[in-house]
DNA sequence: ATGTTATTATGTTATATTACTAAATAACAA
DNA sequence: TTGTTATTTAGTAATATAACATAATAACAT
């Protein structure tokens, strides 16, 4: 058994908080076919206020999953580590288990 | 786009929330190697109380990532989906870049 | 320059999470 | 039985997060 050292699993770890909202997740979900989107897209699917989906795309940025890019008056988001996907997709059998 | 349904990504988002803490994540990683771990030497290794681990097992036993044994006077945890490590693995390869 | 749309930043309140102490439970030893 | 060790449960206080309203910024159109 490794010592724990706390500080070497903080960074790890907020990659998975930022995963661990229903929103974000989803999110990240609609970013798998390799597409950019809009913020505006997100907004409406959602149905929540602009300055809340905003916020959760820089938590998801801030993790190192998002990138983005400002084009004219919108800003498009796309995933930036697609072995992500691997993972939802496992997930996603054992949950038919 | 797909319409949001909350529902559906609550579950899931569960997984990575449990995952989403620096004391839960090392757990998990400790328990990789396939080997059952007793709570104590989580005690021991992370240096808190023993409630707080217990805890933050039962979140990771809820979220469906872990699985537990009693033997004894004993508790001991082991890995129940392993597909996890290969993410792990993925984002650890993603940090180096 | 003024207005409009898209987005982000700030401040606020409600809710959730964390880690602790102390109490409860369970298995085994003396 | 009584005590000891391992673990979980319950209650609590500090901190973090979520979602909103509103203000600020940025790009483009008129």
């Amino acid at each position: 058994m490794q010592k724990f050292d706390r500080n070497s699993c903080l960074r790890e770890a907020e990659i998975f908080k930022a995963l661990g909202h229903p929103t974000r997740l989803w999110i990240v979900k609609q970013l798998a076919d390799g597409q950019e989107h809009c913020v505006c897209e997100f907004v409406e699917a959602v149905g929540v206020q602009f300055a809340t989906i905003s916020q959760h795309l820089t938590i998801l940025r801030q993790a190192g999953l998002l990138e983005s890019d400002k084009r004219g008056q919108s800003v498009y988001y796309r995933l930036s580590c697609p072995c992500i996907i691997d993972t939802l997709k496992c997930l996603a059998d054992k949950k038919t288990e």
